[in-house]
DNA sequence: CGCCCAATGCGAAACTTTTCGCACCTGGCA
DNA sequence: TGCCAGGTGCGAAAAGTTTCGCATTGGGCG
């Protein structure tokens, strides 16, 4: 199956962004994060479920379940941007980086900054 | 209520992405983009129900519904993007505009990654 | 005027997701 | 050994979403 990341069920989404936002996570690390939490019984099935339909797997460590993303997570960030680009953004990526900007340059250094510059830049020149 | 993009159920979130897309869209129209399509019938439905729910509205014109986003694109671009940051990107701009470097920039311009650069760092200067 | 076409409104069935409680299992400790 | 704490498994109820068909409405045209 393998659906990407905004396809799934709100709480099946919620669950697998906590997953790749930690990398890795048992019960009832998803279930702290949880926002209006249901029980941890739920959460637990949740994740049986995510299982089941290949989003997830689990290794047990130290007598219980860690639960790992299936799918590596640059290819989650690529097709979630690309979904992201052409639902809100046209397709644009000059759109994008104005949104982020306005987004995060305040919480940005100079250097941060400079660095966003550099990645661009670096594209720029290696396509020569 | 107003939750964002990512919080809908499947369908209303394609068919919300779909109305953000064109900026407007009649029931026809969303019927026309929308994947494995599901009826006319059921589509004004889905319609008729994110307009009670709160994420849309109509406006009559020609004699036909034309719907339009309540929050304004900006906003839901600005919520989607925060949203996709914390979950996939470990809240960093810096790796945002990789990703989006590795999906972009074979199809753009130089002009075009010149332009990228130009918001960054008219950024940059802005601040100072 | 009356009919037809192209819309909308809405109730209810079908399906999917979400929730939970209870049974079970296992290692560590009194 | 037997009990407790802290895990997992799973069936089934509840809630939410999605689908559709049929009734209704109103304008344009013969």
């Amino acid at each position: 199956m393998n659906r990407s990341l905004p396809d799934l069920a709100r709480r099946e989404r919620q669950i697998l962004e906590i997953i790749y936002s930690l990398g890795k996570a048992t019960a009832a690390e998803v279930h702290e994060r949880l926002e209006d939490s249901p029980s941890y019984s739920t959460v637990r099935k949740m994740l049986s479920i995510l299982e089941t339909k290949g989003h997830i797997k689990h290794i047990e460590q130290d007598r219980r379940y860690v639960y790992l993303p299936i799918q590596p997570k640059s290819k989650a960030q690529t097709s979630a941007l690309r979904q992201l680009m052409k639902s809100l953004f046209e397709d644009s990526a000059e759109s994008v980086v104005s949104t982020l900007m306005s987004i995060s340059a305040a919480e940005m250094s100079d250097d941060d900054l400079k660095r966003l510059s550099e990645i661009i830049e670096r594209h720029r020149k290696e396509r020569r």
